[in-house]
DNA sequence: TATCCGCGTTAGCATGGGCTAATTCCGCAG
DNA sequence: CTGCGGAATTAGCCCATGCTAACGCGGATA
C-alpha cells in the first residue's frame, strides 16, 4: 500500500514530463530513470494495477487523479527541500537537486509543512519550478522557451526545464554563467545553427540550442 | 556494494545494542526491528558475507571494524538530524527520532558535515546520546542507570538508554515529566516493587522500574 | 527423567525491482 | 512492397527482503 522510493521516482518523472510536447512513453522513462525498458514495463504495470497511472492504446502514459496528487506532493517536497538546503545550510545552487532527490522520499508531511513555513512559503524552487500548493495563480502562458525568443528581445529567466534539473553539468554551467531565474538579458542574434548570442550582466554569452531550450523566459 | 536502507538499520541496531549487558542475538534483533526470525537470519548472513559483522559459535553478533565505521557514521547522522529538526524547525523532542530514522539513510556526507557545523558541532543528540566524531573524551564510567541510584542521592540526567529512543510513548512521557538530559533530581525512596519516588522541579514524580532503567544519570 | 520454552534454521513462497536476449509490431522511407 | 528503426513485450534470470510452517536443539524446570 505505501509507495516505494522507486514508484515515487516513476510518478515524479511522469509528472515532470507531462507538460512537454512529446507524449510520455516507456522509452522516455527508461532514459530518464536510467533503467532498461523491460524494467519500466513491469513497474508501470504495477503502477497501473495500483491505480496511479493509466496507459492508452497508443501506450501513452497518464497520471490518474490519485497519481497526480502523489506526484504533486513529491514535487512540493523536492522543491522546498532545495530551497531549504540553500537557505539554511548554504549548499550550492547546482548541487541541491541531487540531494533533494533522495530526501524527498523520507521527509514527512509534517516536516514538509514546517519547512515551507520557515521559508515563508516560497512559490518556486531555486531553479524557478513552481511549488505545488504555494504557487499563485500566475499566467503561465506568458512563459516560453528561450529558443523561441526573437533577436533584439529582452527577456527574464523564469525557470529551467524539467529535464535540466537532472543534468548536473548543465546546472553547473547555468550557475557559472548566471543563467538563473530572475536575471534579465537581451537576445543579440541567432546563428544558423541555432546558437544564441546573449547580452547579460554587461557580458556577451553564447549558448547553443540545447541550452536555450532548457531555459524558460518571459518578456522583460 | 552500496548498503541498503535495511542493512543500515541492522547495523545501527547492532551498534545500539552492543553496549547493553545482554549479548546481541538474532531474537533481540528480530524484536527491535519488528521482523520475523528467519528474515533476520537471512539478512545477517548477507551482512556477514559482506564483512560488516561476524557471528561467534554461540551466535552472538559483533560488528567488524568496517561495520562499526558504517554504524558510527549513521549514528552521527541520525543524532545530528535530531538536533537540527529541533533547532531549525521547532519539531518536538519526542518526535524527531522517528523522522531521523528515515532521513539518516538519505543524507549525504557533505550535508551531514554542514549540519554539524551549522549547529556548532554538538556533542550529543537531544536525548543525550553521544554524537560520534563530536563527543569529547568524557569519563563515561561515571554514568549509571537511574535504577541503580540510592535513596537520598542527587543525580543529573545525562541521557536515555538506546532502546528508549524507539519507544514513542516513553519519549512523550519523558518530555512531559521533564525527565530530559541536564535536569537534576533527588531520589526520595525506592518502593519494594522497584518504583522510584523522585523530586525534581519542586515536584514529586514516581517512575516505575522500566522507566528508571531507561534513564542514565551521574552524581549531581 | 520428561517436558517445554526459547532460539535458530530449513523449506517453501511472495513481491519488488533489476538485467539480457530475442521476438514482435508498427510506421515510414525507399 | 520491402526493409529498417524505434518501441514494446516475452522469456528467463538474479537478488534483497519479507513471510509462515515445521523441525531441531539445548537448558531449565517440574
Amino acid at each position: 500500500m505505501p509507495l516505494t522510493s522507486t514508484t515515487e521516482d516513476y510518478l515524479l518523472a511522469i509528472y515532470g514530463m507531462r507538460a512537454e510536447a512529446e507524449p510520455v512513453i516507456n522509452a522516455r522513462l527508461a532514459e530518464r530513470l536510467h533503467v532498461a525498458a523491460p524494467t519500466v514495463s513491469a513497474t508501470l504495470d504495477r503502477l497501473a494495477r495500483d491505480g496511479h497511472i493509466w496507459i492508452n492504446e497508443r501506450r501513452q502514459i497518464y497520471l490518474t487523479l490519485g497519481g497526480e496528487r502523489v506526484a504533486e506532493r513529491l514535487a512540493r517536497r523536492h522543491r522546498l527541500i532545495e530551497h531549504w538546503l540553500i537557505r539554511t545550510l548554504g549548499m550550492g545552487w547546482a548541487e541541491v537537486h541531487e540531494e533533494a532527490d533522495r530526501l524527498e522520499h523520507s521527509v514527512s508531511e509534517e516536516l514538509t509543512e514546517r519547512i515551507s513555513a520557515s521559508l515563508g512559503h516560497p512559490a518556486t524552487c531555486p531553479h524557478g519550478l513552481p511549488i505545488p500548493g504555494n504557487y499563485p495563480e500566475t499566467d503561465v502562458a506568458q512563459f516560453f522557451s528561450l529558443s523561441q525568443a526573437e533577436p533584439g528581445q529582452e527577456v527574464r529567466i523564469v525557470r529551467l526545464s524539467e529535464p535540466a534539473e537532472d543534468d548536473g553539468e548543465l546546472l553547473r554551467y547555468f550557475e557559472e554563467k548566471q543563467l538563473v531565474p530572475g536575471h534579465t538579458m537581451t537576445v543579440r542574434e541567432i546563428t544558423p545553427s541555432g546558437s544564441m548570442v546573449l547580452f547579460l550582466d554587461g557580458e556577451t554569452v553564447v549558448v547553443d540550442e540545447r541550452v536555450a531550450t532548457n531555459l524558460w523566459v518571459m518578456a522583460a
